[in-house]
RNA sequence: GGAGAGGUAGCGAAGUGGCUAAACGCGGCGGACUGUAAAUCCGCUCCUUCGGGUUCGGCGGUUCGAAUCCGUCCCUCUCCA
């Protein structure tokens, strides 16, 4: 039989580590204790968006969470949110989303519940997708969740604001989404929501909405915002600045690699599991100007070796050290095999252009003036376009792309 | 329903008949530097058989010539009812 072990003090302590803003947590406390009391855990909701298949280390510093107050015990319910993502594209793009079939949903679900995984205890997690509930609403009781809220309300939202002042166009089902993503929390009578910083509006909506229906209000756990590569802007798929928990372990490394300097602690904080008392000792290193790389090697071996285990990482570390810090050719790159009837570099470039090794003709010819092209390691020049190439040679654009050439 | 303002390259933004394949900024890419970076500097950033071809919301028209003028349609924003 399920037993609760950790005393409400303690768990509130290890609940409060890290995180940026807890609403209301005198609330949390007494949620914790009667949990504790009565022997029965909390329901702590996560709500995930299946438009971005692929889960990164932003999304994981959520999930890091969650998987604390899974391990004390407590019930932990992912949403996908099918429905809500179904219904349209809320940053205005100019085409509408295409509904996904259920095949495709559950697919992308499969995907999705693959990666959250990689964290979260399988067995522990209750998987829920939100149109259970959401597509079964009437008019009617559509009409009287929007009563619940002003539109002047919703406009507080950052987003919409920015769009509203920048006249970039609103769909009124736009409006909508808070209220469907805080629907939610009503269903499944959630005590605790995590999301990052910018889930502020939306968790704080479930709030409203449970108190409408006469429910206890949950709990608003914030988690801050990791920023990725760039160092600027969060971490996200669109925006092209995240680190996957699925991409391959060379690739992590590398990207990790890629974080900037200032963001080291950050990162350590926030994307490992490391100890508090690690962290303050890195912190010190670093202040006494110990070289970023190295502490960056570090930091980079332990976040891979999270998601890939010893093997993969050890071999990511290689591969990083032959490719960037030596600037050897890497094994394992991309192969081309060269039709039978070409010979010369100029006669295989529409094959190249075909495989996206670069965007067009034109866009080759002039990485060759830059000198950005190079044959195993030497760089070439526009008069050796009619070289014969031969099996095995390696053609190289720039520090990253790389193409093996066989015949 | 009415009035007005708009739609220019990935994004922001100039350009109101030929000098515009379209200033400038951001982003992106290549080179130098390096620590993988950041910062900095240099170059590139529609396609091309290098002759040229196709671009400024869509379609049609005027003109020797249109992103620029006219018509029409679509879309966005603001104010009014």
């Amino acid at each position: 039989m399920f037993r609760m072990l950790v005393k409400p003090e303690e768990q509130l302590k290890i609940i409060k580590k890290g995180v940026q803003q807890i609403l209301d947590e005198q609330e949390l406390f007494t949620k914790l204790e009667n949990s504790y009391n009565q022997q029965k855990p909390l329901n702590i909701k996560l709500g995930l968006d299946p438009s971005a298949p692929d889960i990164h280390l932003g999304h994981a510093v959520v999930l890091r969470k969650i998987k604390q107050m899974q391990d004390l015990g407590h019930q932990v319910i992912i949403i996908i949110g099918d429905f809500t993502g179904r219904i349209g594209d809320p940053t205005g793009k100019a085409k509408g989303r295409v509904a996904l079939s259920d095949e495709q949903v559950k697919a992308n679900a499969k995907t999705y519940c693959e990666q959250i995984f990689k964290v979260l205890e399988a067995e522990k997690t209750t998987v829920r997708f939100n149109s259970e509930w959401l597509s079964k609403l009437t008019f009617e009781e559509v009409i009287q969740l929007a009563a619940t809220t002003s539109v002047a309300r919703i406009l507080e939202r950052d987003d919409f604001q920015k769009r509203y002042n920048n006249h970039v166009p609103i769909g009124i089902h736009e409006f909508f989404y808070p209220l469907m993503q805080a629907y939610d929390s009503v269903e499944i009578e959630a005590d605790i929501e995590l999301g990052g910083t910018d889930q502020t509006f939306n968790i704080l909506m479930g709030r409203t909405l449970q108190k409408h229906w006469n429910l206890e209000k949950q709990i608003a756990l914030f988690m801050p915002l990791l920023e990725g590569l760039d160092g600027v802007e969060k971490m996200s798929k669109s925006l092209g600045n995240y680190i996957g928990v699925n991409e391959p372990a060379e690739i992590m490394f590398k990207k990790v690699m890629e974080v900037p300097d200032n963001l080291i602690i950050k990162y350590f904080e926030l994307a490992t599991d490391e100890h508090p008392d690690e962290i303050e000792k890195i912190k010190k290193l670093l202040d006494q100007g110990t070289n970023p790389r190295d502490i960056k090697l570090k930091l980079a071996e332990i976040i891979t070796n999270l998601y890939w285990g010893e093997e993969e990482t050890k071999r990511a570390i290689a591969y990083f050290e032959a490719a960037f810090s030596k600037k050897e050719i890497p094994e394992d790159i991309p192969e081309l095999i060269i039709e039978i009837d070409k010979e010369t570099l100029l006669d295989i470039i529409p094959q190249l252009v075909e495989i996206g090794f670069v965007k067009s003709k034109s866009e080759f010819l002039r990485l060759l003036k830059q000198n950005g092209v190079q044959l195993n390691k030497e760089k070439l020049s526009e008069d050796e376009l009619d070289r014969v190439l031969m099996n095995g040679e390696v053609l190289q654009i720039g520090k990253k792309r790389f193409l093996q050439l066989i015949k």
